[in-house]
RNA sequence: GGGCCGGUCGUCCAGCCUGGUUAGGACGCCGCCUUUACGAGGCGGAGGUCGCAGGUUCAAGUCCUGCCCGGCCCA
């Protein structure tokens, strides 16, 4: 045995106080709201920035957008990082935590239009601005309440918005920064449009969507004939530059390098071999316009062909669209169909299941058009991006996939420029002589150029200047979060919390947050910006479907909160499926986290009581001691290493599952009578059941901080937070491998025997005259546990023999049998 | 069409990477027990040929191949 002699106890002060026992009834609800303001008033959360002993874990928290509405994803994920920072501050790291909010965006100047009544131009940009700036205020108070009750371990002190001048002086630098290494250009090219927010939007923003649309068959007349083509859009009829066909197609190949007359509008258009037209499809010959689909746009640069501009920012149909000038694109193309049809050029019409892109903000679907425009170079750091990608670490592992596939796929370089009001101003003007570019200085931000005229002669000697009037996507403002929670610019040691130790995401945004924060600062830095990430799937409702109000599955986070506080619901949060996956919401789930806090709330009572005498002595463990101690080493064992791999399911689940199923229901059963008797088998109970509930606090801290923390500081230290102590570690010399096979033993005896009492209708406390228990070579084994079996199951008379008999057998030792009589 | 994930008791979820005792847990259902921590509890029971078909192996829920179904993302 390794632990030996009264007083020597590993672990454990002699304490002088007696200990508090916790009361009967308890309003969790309360007592978590008032755990809130003690951390909050102690500071414990907050981030060390002068500590230089400890290790740095920083989290990139991802700054939401505030609608206001704290959903159960919201719920999921704020748990997720919050178990991890609680995790790592026990282990020993100086923690940084912050919280900001992402406030541009158009859905605010929507809700301020709508409010006000206004149109966003009919007031000058700093006046809209202002507006905004007041409308989210409002939202964000609601969200960071739902945050703070949630118990979620923020340093508030680091609270930030993206629409400070403070944040947007960052923002702008960072753009004058990337504009010198030559990583931000200004350039004509093919972008999505939404032609319903007048913008440019990044492909991360489109959204793509079934619809049933018609396909429709014209004839394109060529030197040899009719040449029938296949298109959904005739409209871009007038645009068409070329007629492509595959190489080997038979039928078509004759006519390669000679020329097409476009139907009804009579441009004549070189045909041109194309190895990425698919024969199959419709006719096997296609049209290329400018710009029908991304198609076009590969086309029409492999090809060098020209473009035509159609429609204007409105989506309405230019001059060249003919009679058709002045109509949206959908009226045109209904009128010319209907023209075409009556000129007999329509040979053939079918449905056709097509996909077409929408604007994920107002789902009106995108055009393709070319505009002047701002862009990061993104796809040259594509190979870079893969090797990052492959070098973090990625919670799950699968996901690293995720971002590679989309990082490969892209074809363009990210549009930066916005058409909007509320978001960071592009800080440019023009000269309006000779229209070169004048950026602002990093002494003159943060600018709105709109607002704000600039004061300088150009080279070419003019001294008026126009402002770019263009912002910035709101994605800019975000993807810089790794730097700037770690101080940059401004702190001289920000590289201390920089990269980011982990960045968690959803997984429906790999492709945007993720992706443009490692872009983003691999152009900057040339770094990494986080060196993990920490995915989390979508919240379903009860019945496995997408939570949502109309399919009546909706479940509201406040709701949650008034019911069950924070405790249950983040323990439904951390163990209701693995990490990465969908978890569906069950009140369930919630309601059986709620019946654990009571199970352990309950256990920590008793154990109190039984230890009001306790002054810290040790006594030599007894058997069932030693066999509980070997369970919670092994229990902290598998828990540390399911924190350590972010799987907080596993690691909630040993840690439950031990304390209700392993060290109630059956340590404490065993141990109560000692406990309520006297000398050292008492003594040696209460020493294993003082350091080992401790220890059970602490591996529940993260997932149940406030629960942990009320019994920690009412039984074992009223001044210092469970939610900073040392995570328990697990101890070898605790781990009795003998006592745990015996120990396994002697519990399944009494459960054994405890079920025959149950199933003869007497309650476990009623009296067994006389046991005898056969154990053949397993005697002495039994032997050992003899007075715990004689305690828990109230038997007068024990009688333990070798050889085999008696009435029933131990489940799981058939070989030990036993008769008892009543 | 491509990529990724999933398919395990009525329901939800582990287990699969690193093959090996009667496949676990929760919810629900049924039965029993007022026992000085807990009846918002305890004890027990029923319920699964691990999507399908092959293959590797002494041994497959676990590894390999193909297929089917569902989800997400992309084209």
């Amino acid at each position: 045995m390794p632990l030996h002699g009264k007083g020597s106890a590993p672990n454990a002060n002699r304490r002088k106080n007696t200990m508090n026992v916790l009361p009967r009834k308890i309003n969790f609800l309360e007592t978590e709201e008032k755990w809130q303001q003690i951390w909050e008033e102690e500071g414990i959360n907050r981030y060390d920035w002068d500590d230089e002993t400890r290790p740095v874990y920083s989290i990139d928290t991802p700054p939401p957008y505030p609608s206001g509405d704290f959903h159960m994803g919201n719920f999921l994920n704020w748990t997720y990082f919050d178990i991890r920072a609680r995790y790592k501050r026990m282990t020993g790291y100086n923690v940084l935590f912050p919280q900001g909010w992402d406030c541009h965006g158009l859905p605010t100047e929507v809700a301020v239009e709508k409010a006000k009544g206004i149109k966003k131009s009919d007031v000058p940009p700093d006046i809209f601005r202002k507006m905004c700036e007041e409308w989210i205020e409002q939202y964000i108070a609601k969200m960071k309440t739902a945050v703070m009750r949630l118990g979620a371990s923020i340093d508030w002190t680091t609270e930030y918005r993206t629409m400070e001048p403070e944040y947007m002086r960052k923002i702008q630098l960072s753009f004058l920064k990337l504009y010198e290494k030559d990583m931000i250009y200004k350039g004509e090219h093919p972008i999505n449009w939404c032609p319903r927010c007048e913008t440019a939007i990044a492909d991360a923003e489109v959204e793509h969507e079934h619809k049933q649309g018609k396909i429709y068959t014209i004839p394109f007349m060529t030197d040899s004939g009719e040449v029938l083509i296949a298109t959904t859009r005739p409209i871009y009829l007038p645009a068409c530059v070329a007629l492509g066909v595959h190489p080997d197609d038979e039928r078509y190949n004759q006519l390669i390098g000679g020329k097409a007359t476009v139907p009804y509008f009579g441009q004549k258009v070189p045909i041109i071999a194309n190895d990425e037209v698919d024969p199959e499809f419709g006719t096997g010959a296609m049209m290329i316009c400018t710009y029908g689909d991304k198609a076009d746009v590969v086309a029409v640069a492999r090809f060098n062909l020209p473009v035509i501009k159609l429609i204007d920012g409105k989506g309405t149909l230019l001059e060249v669209a003919g009679k058709y000038a002045g109509m949206s694109i959908a009226d045109g193309q209904k009128q010319l169909v209907k023209d075409m049809r009556e000129a007999d050029l329509i040979k053939e019409e079918k449905q056709l299941d097509q996909e077409v892109g929408l604007c994920w903000r107002c789902s009106t679907a995108i055009e393709i058009v070319t505009a002047l425009q701002w862009f990061m170079r993104t796809i040259s750091l594509t190979d870079k991006v893969v090797e990052t990608a492959n070098a973090i670490t990625w919670y799950p592992d699968w996901m690293r996939q995720r971002l590679i596939d989309w990082a490969t796929g892209l074809d363009w370089d990210w549009v930066l420029s916005r058409q909007r009001v509320f978001a960071t101003p592009v800080p440019a003007w023009y000269c309006n002589n000779c229209g070169k570019i004048r950026l602002a200085k990093p002494d003159e931000l943060p600018v709105d150029p709109r607002v704000t005229s600039i004061n300088d002669t150009c080279e070419c000697g003019s001294t008026e200047f126009v402002p770019d009037t263009d912002v910035m996507d709101t994605w800019f403002d975000s993807s810089m979060t790794c730097a700037i929670h770690a101080g940059w610019p401004d702190k001289p040691n920000w590289e201390r919390q920089f990269p980011a130790s982990v960045h968690p995401s959803g997984q429906d945004i790999i492709r945007t947050w993720a992706y443009y924060l490692m872009v983003r600062h691999l152009a900057l830095f040339d770094e990494t910006a986080y060196d993990s990430v920490l995915i989390n799937g979508m919240v379903l409702g009860g019945d496995g479907r997408k939570m949502s109000k109309s399919l009546g599955n909706f479940v509201s986070t406040p709701e949650v909160f008034e019911k069950f506080g924070a405790d249950a619901p983040r323990q439904w949060a951390a163990a209701g499926g693995s990490t990465g996956t969908d978890i569906p919401f069950r009140w369930e789930d919630v309601e059986y986290g709620w019946r654990f806090m009571r199970k352990l709330w309950n256990a920590a009572r008793f154990a109190g009581m039984r230890l009001e005498d306790y002054d810290g002595g040790y006594a030599e463990p007894q058997l069932i001691d030693r066999w509980i101690m070997t369970k919670l080493q092994k229990t902290i064992k598998r828990a540390t290493e399911a924190m350590e791999n972010c799987d907080f399911m596993n690691a909630t689940e040993a840690a439950r599952n031990f304390i209700w199923h392993v060290f109630c229901d059956h340590y404490l059963e065993a141990a109560k009578t000692r406990l309520y008797g006297e000398g050292d088998p008492k003594e040696a109970a209460q020493w294993t059941l003082y350091n080992g509930l401790r220890d059970m606090l602490k591996l529940m801290a993260p997932v149940t901080p406030h629960l942990s923390e009320e019994i920690y500081r009412t039984m074992y230290d009223p001044n210092n937070s469970i939610t900073v102590a040392e995570w328990p570690k697990y101890d070898e010399k605790l781990v009795d491998e003998e006592a745990e096979r015996i120990g396994d033993m002697i519990i399944a005896a009494i459960s054994s025997i405890r079920t025959e009492k149950n199933r003869r209708g007497v309650s476990l406390n009623a009296p067994v005259v006389k046991l005898t228990i056969y154990a053949g070579e397993n005697a002495g084994d039994i032997e050992q546990g003899a007075q715990d079996i004689k305690d828990t199951l109230k038997v007068e008379e024990l009688e333990i023999l070798g050889g085999s008999g008696g009435e029933a057998v131990i489940e799981e030792y058939e070989h030990i049998g036993y008769s008892m009589n009543l």
